[in-house]
DNA sequence: AGACTGTCAATTGTCGACAATCCGCATAAC
DNA sequence: GTTATGCGGATTGTCGACAATTGACAGTCT
């Protein structure tokens, strides 16, 4: 019995780094992405570094425009502020789903998420903490049982990702993110609906809140 | 003052070219899309034809597997299920935040498109009716004024309108496409956000069933 | 001085070619 | 009769090269 080999596409492995590049902020907004230089840095030709530039465009992490090239994708405030209510949209949905759907082990590994938070609130950077953070989330959109719903879940935090790694804290007190997340799994232990849309709502309204109006002060910095 | 020259990207033009194929059913579901053979019918070379793939990989139109390349999506009663799901979630979130944000323009929009289902119901074919019935919905999304919730219902409807080409009718009655729409505009020139989110929940529900078990049956039969 | 125009380096868009790999088929072995 | 093995054509992955276009800079004209 073998693995399939892990040889992952070129073209994939093109891609995650130049996504890895873009969300730990290597990469900044606006950047541009000359098909050359990032081929010597790749050693590879420029082909396959096209396609992984188109693939990166789809899932909107860098924008492009004819002739001109590539750049990496630059979020407004506007753009954050859609973002995130579609997220409630979607992750409601999720939740809604998941009430219904969620098994054992659903709700044994978003528990076990949480700790994962209080652990990093105490010894980690505040970067783990907004990456497990989406972890949370997405198992949660897991729990819906539906493929497609996660799908669109990990394309919207991919972008958000691109524009939060900038931001250096959103809590005074890095336990406040931890124990945000209670009151959604325990809503969800008691298969209790209505409570379950209400904390999910209060706590992502809250990180709307926080990032959108960090976005505004900066656009009008620059202006 | 000038437009900007037409000179739509050559590998869009390709993309919007076999995805035409494909949502026409020209291309059937699960064929082979043989590069040298593409890019001979348009007279370019594979280079292009390549990108134009990843995208509509990217768009859910197509499926990569190394090595072996491109092929049409085939959609399973599983995944048209999830996608259902997932349009409902959409579609109410959208309607949720229409009812707030939709203006007049919005309003008329919708009921124009209305008139459009009832005279295609008289005179023309199921298929531009599906097509319409799509736009109605798309209305709807945008009145929501979230630009990227539009986009992940762009992206639902492209993959369904793969999928449904080739079913040939989901009513007796031509009219109750038209018919069913109805309640949906009533609520939101109501502001009536229960009645809205119910109307629009069965609406796409029976669509949803329609689709799905015509769907199993098929699978049924190739089993 | 300021606006316009022509040139030039840098970069993208596209192409054809070559090597690596996969698929189907015929053949052989059990 | 069924499974394994080895060939050959077809197809993909990748590359380097060339033409077309862009943006910037310098020089010129008003």
């Amino acid at each position: 019995m073998f693995m399939t080999v892990n040889t992952t596409d070129l073209v994939t492995q093109i891609a995650r780094q130049i996504a890895e590049a873009i969300v730990t902020g290597k990469l900044k907004p606006g950047a541009r992405l000359t098909e050359l230089q990032l081929s010597r840095s790749f050693g590879t030709s420029r082909a396959p570094v096209r396609e992984a530039a188109r693939l990166l465009e789809s899932q909107g992490l860098v924008v492009s425009s004819p002739r001109r090239g590539f750049f990496v994708r630059t979020l407004t405030a506007a753009d954050l502020r859609d973002i995130y209510e579609l997220r409630i949209g979607l992750e409601l949905h999720a939740a809604d789903l998941a009430v219904d759907r969620a098994g054992p082990d659903d709700i044994a590994g978003l528990e076990r998420q949480i700790e994962t938070l209080y652990r990093l609130a105490d010894e980690d950077s505040i970067e783990s903490q907004i990456f497990e953070d989406f972890i949370f989330h997405r198992m949660l959109c897991a729990a819906s049982g539906n493929a497609r719903l996660l799908k669109v879940y990990d394309g919207l935090a991919m972008e958000l990702r691109a524009g939060i790694t900038l931001i250096g804290k959103l809590y005074d007190d890095p336990h406040r993110i931890a124990e945000t997340h209670v009151p959604i799994l325990d809503a969800l232990k008691d298969r209790d609906r209505a409570a379950l849309r209400e904390a999910l709502h209060y706590h992502i309204i809250a990180a709307q809140e926080a990032v959108v109006t960090l976005f505004e002060d900066i656009e009008r910095d620059d202006a």
